[in-house]
DNA sequence: CGGGGGGTTGATCTCCTTCAATCAACGTGG
DNA sequence: CCACGTTGATTGAAGGAGATCAACCCCCCG
């Protein structure tokens, strides 16, 4: 059951945040019409399943606010997370009936959801939503190649800060920079949900996370707030170009 | 310069090898035509660089024999394979100036390009191109999640075990079964390539490829030809679901 | 014959995991 | 209000899987 306080959210799509961002981002006024013929809002609080690896999926979607993961999981419980689903992202695949990992909600979750089998007529139907989906789709594959050179190639140090680059980025356009210029985030993440992410340990994450500080590449208030005085250094940090992203 | 020994392909689409695999197979005879006309083949020795990351890149195109990589390189020089692209896979990305990574013939390669900008065109009013690629697309994007759990998570022995069923796997339509029930085939990378691979270094690729010898998994005549006895013992050893596959 | 590319094997080192104790924040019930 | 349990996080000590450095082999080819 949600608690009281989760705001009343209006399903009208012209007032949607991520109107411009997900898979209707392209569709007109009548294309827009007939999505939302076969549209409702889920909700699910933090630390809810969406829908675990094998189940029947009978709706797709894409998340309106909040965060969601995917992850597998070993026969002998080791995880790894293979995608980080932030507001526009979509979830699920059409033509597929069975979800292929486990979807959980990791902040209060509010999905704008389409019935499948609608939604691929629709699709089939209207090439904007099909393109949109192909661009989105191209955009989660090299993400997920970038995630492989990290998972395979970088040490645990350059991990940890591989990840807050790429938190800091991702909400670079709504975020926050403090008056003195620096860049400031809260991890939408525990330690666990990192150490999944990154194929570490919960420890090793606490660790490194603890050298970053105490070497001045990041400030923490609490466990979860965090300060990036310098954005270049963290990216050196990542052993990545320092350079061409939004915070040149 | 290509050897005297490479056969002369046909370039006709009907007697194409992936025809009814690649990007262009829900064409119809119309299409076809159509995409006849901006298409052109190139050929590739093993070894040879397609394209390097950063490049300008005016084609895309499809492999249709041999073998190619993707990889990323970091500035110093550490290397990740990102992708493994075997004939009937998509090269380059619609909508894109660059390169993303670099493309390498690991075996003489022979690839149907298209010159992007009609093709970009073409697509966008042929509905079955796009749905291809989509398609293929999601195939791929699920192919890079499975990868990132085997490089986040697996060990070196499982990792292999893991890379052997792949190739396995993969060609398990075209291939090679003995009289015996065993699974044959030959290794299409080197061991440095298997080590970019699965994020290993060359040395431990050899060692576990020594062990899983030792143990009875695979069996070995000279460096690359590679039988397994018993596929359900690989996938055990790779850490799979040992059901379910076409080997089951 | 020499040389080089690909591969194997050995010895050592190190980074990360594993196991474990401790802590802070929070909620709950007596 | 305080004891208690829980959850998320930090820190320490010990061990191990894989990296690193290095020697050597095999085979092909000029």
């Amino acid at each position: 059951m949600l608690n009281d306080r989760s705001p009343a959210f209006s399903q009208d799509c012209n007032e949607c945040p991520i109107r411009h961002r997900a898979v209707c981002a392209r569709c007109e006024t009548d294309e827009l019409a007939r999505l939302d013929e076969i549209k409702y809002y889920r909700r699910f609080e933090a630390g809810q399943t969406v829908i675990w690896s094998g189940d029947r999926m009978d709706f797709v979607g894409s998340v309106v606010s909040g965060i969601a993961t995917l992850t597998q999981t070993m026969e002998d419980g080791r995880t790894q997370m293979v995608g980080l689903l932030l507001p526009s992202d979509f979830v699920g695949r059409p033509g597929r009936n069975a979800a292929a990992y486990d979807v959980t909600a990791t902040t209060d979750l509010v999905m704008c959801c389409f019935r499948k089998t609608p939604f691929e007529d629709l699709m089939n139907r209207t090439p904007h939503i099909a393109q949109r989906l192909l661009e989105m789709t191209l955009d989660e594959l090299d993400a997920a190649r970038e995630w492989m050179l990290v998972l395979g190639r970088k040490t645990a140090r350059e991990k940890i800060a591989s990840l807050l680059s790429i938190i800091a980025r991702r909400d670079a356009s709504i975020n926050l920079r403090s008056a003195t210029g620096d860049v400031v985030f809260d991890l939408p993440l525990t330690r666990e949900a990192m150490a999944d992410y990154l194929g570490l340990t919960l420890e090793t994450v606490s660790r490194q996370i603890s050298a970053l500080r105490k070497d001045g590449v990041i400030a923490l208030e609490g466990k979860r707030h965090v300060t990036v005085p310098d954005m270049t250094r963290l990216l050196e940090e990542a052993g990545d170009d320092a350079d061409g992203g939004v915070f040149a």
